[in-house]
DNA sequence: TGTGTATTGTGACTTATAATCCGTTGATTT
DNA sequence: AAATCAACGGATTATAAGTCACAATACACA
């Protein structure tokens, strides 16, 4: 499940705060845009350095983006 | 540095809150002691599932394992 | 001090799969 | 209708995962 929960709190933040399409967001943290797409769906085993993109992308940090996490994580 | 930082911090706690070798907590969480000593060493672009193994095998959830990394992260 | 013993570090390698890149489709919005 | 967006597929490339032999270090204790 974590891939899955991980994947709906990247969505959240992507639409609420960042309020960005796939494809803007990916683009601004240069990475592509069927795998962001993918991690949303909680498909991918993602690793550290694109978490970290991500969570950069954010301007949060890697603790705050597990944070909001179902089910503990 | 994100991956250094990580390595320092699953050592700082496998050794002080677990008191175990690297052999031995490996072990535990069905992972080869060397792919665990090169996590430590901060030289794997580690994933998200086996970063999950971690926190499992610490009884800390991800957002926990990542709360104490330096430069924020 | 040297000698065993446990622990950790590292390079090299194969296999599994993450990540990228091309597209199509269908839904939604304007 | 056109434009925007998201879900998906297939193919390829890059790299993480996993394993091994061995080296290096630390740590005891005679």
């Amino acid at each position: 499940m974590i891939r899955k929960n991980l994947g709906n709190r990247i969505k959240e933040i992507r639409l609420n705060k960042m309020k960005l399409s796939q494809e803007k967001f990916a683009m601004q943290i240069d990475m592509d845009r069927t795998y962001l797409a993918s991690v949303e769906a909680g498909k991918r085993n993602i690793s550290i350095d694109n978490l970290e993109k991500i969570a950069n992308g954010f301007r949060i940090s890697l603790s705050e983006l597990f944070k909001g996490l179902k089910e503990d994580s």
